[in-house]
DNA sequence: ATGAAAGCGCTAACAC
DNA sequence: GTGTTAGCGCTTTCAT
């Protein structure tokens, strides 16, 4: 089972290399071979099992048919689905995936960036962390393509995916306070990340739209390392003061959300919730929860299309790609029981 | 910013393209290649931001330096994080992963196997599909090492990482049985998988040891893409008839319970229930449930360490890793309340 | 219609 | 101690 190289080939039957490559890449009609030769080739190289070597090629060509992917951990399961859905996309253009976790730290996505410029990816969709201004530079001096998604690097120049996070926002919490809800608690990230303060701006603006305003004292933004610490902090803090909470994604709601059931404040009869991002967890909480659900398999798919144009077609423009979410409210038959 | 090759900086410092490679290679003490010129080379090197190019490399030396995972589902919470486990013990070891889901399909795992197999990936670890022997055939006939993680293939001969599964499922229905329980129906899948076959018989050894037989009518194996309606018909059937149940994986006892609570079935005051796995939605319920928690990410890192020694020293025999699970019951504080 | 030859950037056996 | 040389397998002018 040695590997058949081109050259086998074309000592087979006699002919030159060039002209194997030439079927083989599908350049025979343009160059006038005879189909009678063309055909012999194909059977010779269907028989003996010929598979390209990918590192001639790359090192000829300088294309690597793969794309890099790197988003702040893979094991978080809305950049899991997104890396599903790319994935799905990519192999289905002939592309493969490399992918790494930054842990939103700008050193570490600056090494795997270098590693993967190293393997000369074609291009990279990246969910830039706070900081990340200098990674983005060092992607560009190396002229590949890239896309960044979930979220907006501000004053970078490039093609974006992402969704309407302020008026997705705005609904969620103007639903809250049509129901009733007149304290409104708010916990979010630090506001480096555009589409955090898009989310955060949102729940302004929803208040703002009834004649109310915000209560800083309700709002709290977590860093991203000591979340858990904070966001109990701030509820014990405000747990009693107020009717209603908005998180600003999962990760935050699902630490929220079992501190307030360890504190004994009920995620329905004592508080109303809602946040961005639907998840599993939530699903099975005996509490009606308003999520905004993210449409991450389209921001998947739509990212690496918008790739795939940028490494086909150098030339075109940058793109901004605004998708919409979706809200819903769960579990309400259930937490009537 | 044109790319810097070896050639470049040899001739800047009028010596060979050899003496740089070796230089870069580390290689310079072995061959006595005097510390001067070593620095010379070093610097020179580094204020041209020399990189080598890989596939140059790959080309002559046949390794790739980059390996392939093949999971069922990488949106899965268990698969990704072990993913994350892989890939950071990867990048530790200048690996890099290529990923890939193959849906528990053997025909979407060939093709995965192929493409992986055509960029000349050094490893590859895969989670094994029903039927996916072909597949390991085919890996075996290129001659790459592989490992197979979380669960055996039955027949193949291969290193393998995963858990003690009988011995885990018997601990939790044997606590389950002394607690009291009596009827504990067993909801897994099809039994082709030999880890899923282990935890169906850890559940039947328990009752054995107890001096129960356990009752056939108690237990489903339901298919993979059909999993949730057979479920909930199973649970429909079974649900008043029952004291608890125990869940062969964190998939099947999300559906199930929230199937349950629709059903007005609380998994507390009505049943018990305890499953494999350990997951987030798990801590948000209002209701204590037995947890067998795997390492998933030490299953990662032996899988990849395993994986680097095969490749590195081709010598060595296969290996079997078992790693240990730990049960523990959740949220028993929160479900007095 | 087909082939010869150059070269992508690197490594390793072998000279000197 | 350092350099020469010969490829790895492929694509792509340029000849014929």
């Amino acid at each position: 089972m040695k590997k058949v190289s081109l050259r086998d080939i074309a000592e087979e039957l006699g002919v030159s290399k060039t002209l194997v490559s030439l079927v083989m890449n599908g350049k025979a009609e343009e160059n006038r071979i005879s189909q009678e030769v063309i055909e012999r080739v194909k059977r010779v190289a269907k028989e003996k099992g010929y598979e390209p070597n990918q590192f001639a090629k790359a090192l000829r060509t300088g294309k690597s048919m793969t794309i890099g992917l790197i988003v702040a951990d893979i094991s978080n399961s809305f950049y899991s689905k997104m890396a599903r859905s790319i994935e799905d996309t990519a192999y289905g253009s002939n592309y493969t995936v490399l992918f790494g976790s930054s842990d939103e730290d700008p050193a570490k996505a600056e090494k795997l960036i270098k590693v993967m410029l190293d393997r000369q990816i074609d291009g990279l969709i990246i969910s830039p962390t706070i900081g990340g201004h200098q990674n983005i530079d060092l992607i560009k001096k190396h002229k590949i393509p890239f896309i960044l998604v979930d979220r907006p690097l501000s004053g970078v120049k490039s093609s974006f995916v992402g969704v309407n996070n302020l008026e997705a926002s705005f609904e969620a919490v103007d639903t809250m306070l049509k129901s009733g809800c007149t304290r409104i608690a708010h916990i979010n990230f630090y506001q480096e990340l555009g589409n955090m303060k898009d989310r955060f701006n949102g729940y302004v603006k929803a208040h703002e739209a009834s004649g109310l305003t915000v209560d800083p004292s309700l709002i709290i933004h977590v860093s991203n390392d000591r979340a858990v610490g904070e966001i109990q902090q701030f509820i014990d803090h405000v747990g009693d003061k107020v009717d209603a909470f908005f998180f600003a994604n999962n990760e935050i709601a699902i630490i929220a959300i079992k501190y307030l059931m360890h504190s004994n404040i009920d995620p329905h009869r004592d508080v109303s919730i809602a946040c961005f991002d639907d998840h599993e967890a939530f699903h099975l909480l005996k509490a009606s929860i308003g999520v905004i659900k993210q449409p991450v398999v389209e921001m998947g798919k739509k990212a690496l299309e918008l790739l795939l144009e940028r490494i086909e077609s150098n030339g075109k423009a940058h793109q901004t790609i605004t998708l919409s979410t979706e809200y819903a409210v769960l579990n309400e038959e259930l937490a009537r029981k």
